[in-house]
DNA sequence: AACGTCAGAGTAAACGTTTACTCAAAACGG
DNA sequence: CCGTTTTGAGTAAACGTTTACTCTGACGTT
């Protein structure tokens, strides 16, 4: 079933068919109908593919992020979908699971389908893409990374500010040693993430520890095993910031299994705000960014490099985090308390 | 940058690049190398579009699920890509926010695309598929639903045989009062499964109330309000079994709200084994299901209906459960010291 | 030496669209 | 009423592949 059968049943030229799917405009209305009519009649759907192949365009976009069961993704897959179908754009998703090759692999069959652009969601993984020749023709955006050639743009997210917000809340509750738990130190935005609590410390006027920054690899066991370390260290922490809610998470986790009370003796913050968090025990207090934005931001930053006239390429600013304060945070008990709650 | 470009660079027809590309048998080693000198040099990548427009084939499968923030899902997704990308097979995502009209269109865009095939992830909401004509024509795979159509196939899960050993289980730690949240009872698999609840506890000569059997909606926020109205009842339950693991952690979160411990005052069982379960406060005894294995058996299923001669149709057995046991659950606490902790 | 076979390469027709041209008829202006 | 513009429809050439067919030599057989 293809367009020649419905030119055929409706007497009309393939043309007049195309037309009449595309912009109705040009042709009569009295034939606009009798086709119509006849693609009712048959459930006739065009082939995208063969439309692609003639106009250059696939409307496709690719959506590459590093692992889709950690569940600050699919919220952003879920959001970039619902633009890309108000847009009549189709998704080509792969999950990369922190594999260069696998990600290398993507790119290419990406290539080979032809997509209109490629939203690179891997915090910090890009550089597999560099060397790839075909690539340069297709427009890519990045988050946190900068690209270096003209054509791809990026997202960048404003790490200082969250970081100190989550800082900023924990002094404000009166705490003095806080302690970091980083990212995997290979990701660019988990070593921007770091450096910003040392800068958001130094801004608050809090004296530096090194021992309390601690590098985890934003999963639950790595912020389990991260907090056990940290509790190992003689003049212990209060309070804990993660750099997301993965590790805190596993921080309350492992505060658990030592009988340590969230928050009571221990303050929990943790960055990215999955939905998840709202349901811990403790409800996890927490640095919201906004996945939904951040989708919709980098959709738009492809769509515009796709049709420049269409979006007049948004304003670039950073995005901007939200502190949301819940139950994992509170004073500190006083010297004494503790004291008395670690027997 | 096309095959006839590369044909030119490399002094030889069209043919010989596809046929280099494909099966090289059948074309001399020094023109093949002839060819791939030239294809390494250009970084050329053939259109796929192209190619599935002449051979009928798209190499795309469709996979529709019914709300990927679910994270019941992102782990069906990463296991249906890892094995797509094993057979050279590219994915179509659409989440559908369990809206129909949404499916509807995700079902018109993967035809639209000429997929080969539809993995429909619901539980249940597939009734919005019988319409379309263009839809005979394509392979489709459900779960739990049986489909009526002679083409396509479905998987099944032993639900019965998984709330047994939830309840089982139970009983075995010398619970009596066992209640049950179901999932929203417009989906057939919820319903599935509280019928199998029922089943399973006339199986064990349990007695059956029908104040524990209650309706929840598969999400926390429907296991929070459940419990709390589980709560209402004067006799109340020492075990409560979820239709799935976001009810549970919904209960545990809401009992932790009204001050009742975990497994001590309340026994709670989930079900799927969601990867969190393993990280909640407490850990969560639940009943696995293995969504790697669901996805493989939905892929094999579309991939033998593509290519029958490729796989031998699999056996065609329902998906069994496993029984998790973690920490969620223990003894019930004798009445007396009920009474006590309810002070 | 004549003939048949076969391997390997090229030619060109598909696949299902869109769209630049072309063309006929209708509308319109004087 | 005639020439000009406008409107609406049809023709056919792309888009980038695959592949059935054809063709040319080389080789083997008698």
């Amino acid at each position: 079933m293809n367009i020649r059968d419905i030119a055929r049943r409706a007497r009309v030229s393939t043309a007049t068919v195309s037309r009449t799917l595309n912009r109705a405009s040009t042709v009569d209305p009295k034939l606009a109908r009798r086709v119509l009519n006849v693609v009712q009649r048959t459930g006739f759907y065009p082939n995208v593919q063969a439309r692609a192949l003639v106009s250059g365009r696939s409307r496709i976009f690719g959506l590459i992020v590093s692992e889709i069961t950690n569940p600050f993704f699919p919220e952003i897959v879920q959001s970039f979908e619902n633009i890309a179908v108000a847009h009549n754009y189709e998704i080509l998703l792969s999950s990369t699971v922190h594999d260069p090759e696998r990600m290398r692999l993507a790119v290419r069959r990406m290539v080979e389908r032809r997509v209109d652009g490629i939203a690179v969601m891997t915090f910090g993984m890009e550089e597999a893409l560099a060397t790839d020749p075909q690539l340069r023709r297709i427009p890519l955006v990045f988050v946190d990374q900068s690209p270096d050639d003209g054509r791809s743009s990026h997202i960048q997210i404003d790490y200082l500010f969250g970081i100190r917000q989550a800082v900023s809340h924990l002094v404000d509750l009166g705490h003095e040693r806080i302690a970091f738990i980083s990212g995997p130190l290979n990701l660019p935005s988990a070593v921007e993430r770091r450096t910003a609590f040392v800068t958001a410390l130094r801004q608050l006027r809090l004296k530096r520890d090194r021992q309390l920054v601690i590098e985890g690899d934003h999963t639950m066991e790595g912020g389990m095993a991260a907090f056990s370390k940290l509790c190992q260290i003689t003049d212990k922490p209060t309070a804990v910031v993660c750099s997301n809610d993965m590790t805190a998470i596993g921080v309350v986790r492992q505060a658990y299994e030592t009988k340590l009370r969230v928050p009571e003796d221990i303050s929990v913050v943790g960055f990215d705000d999955i939905r998840f968090s709202r349901f811990m025990v403790p409800p996890l207090t927490t640095i919201q960014m906004s996945q939904s934005r951040l989708a919709e931001l980098a959709f738009r930053a492809l769509l515009s490099s796709v049709d420049p006239k269409a979006e007049p390429r948004s304003d670039e600013h950073k995005l901007r985090t939200e502190l949301i304060q819940r139950r994992s945070t509170a004073p500190p008990a006083s010297p004494r308390a503790r004291a008395q709650s670690a027997r």
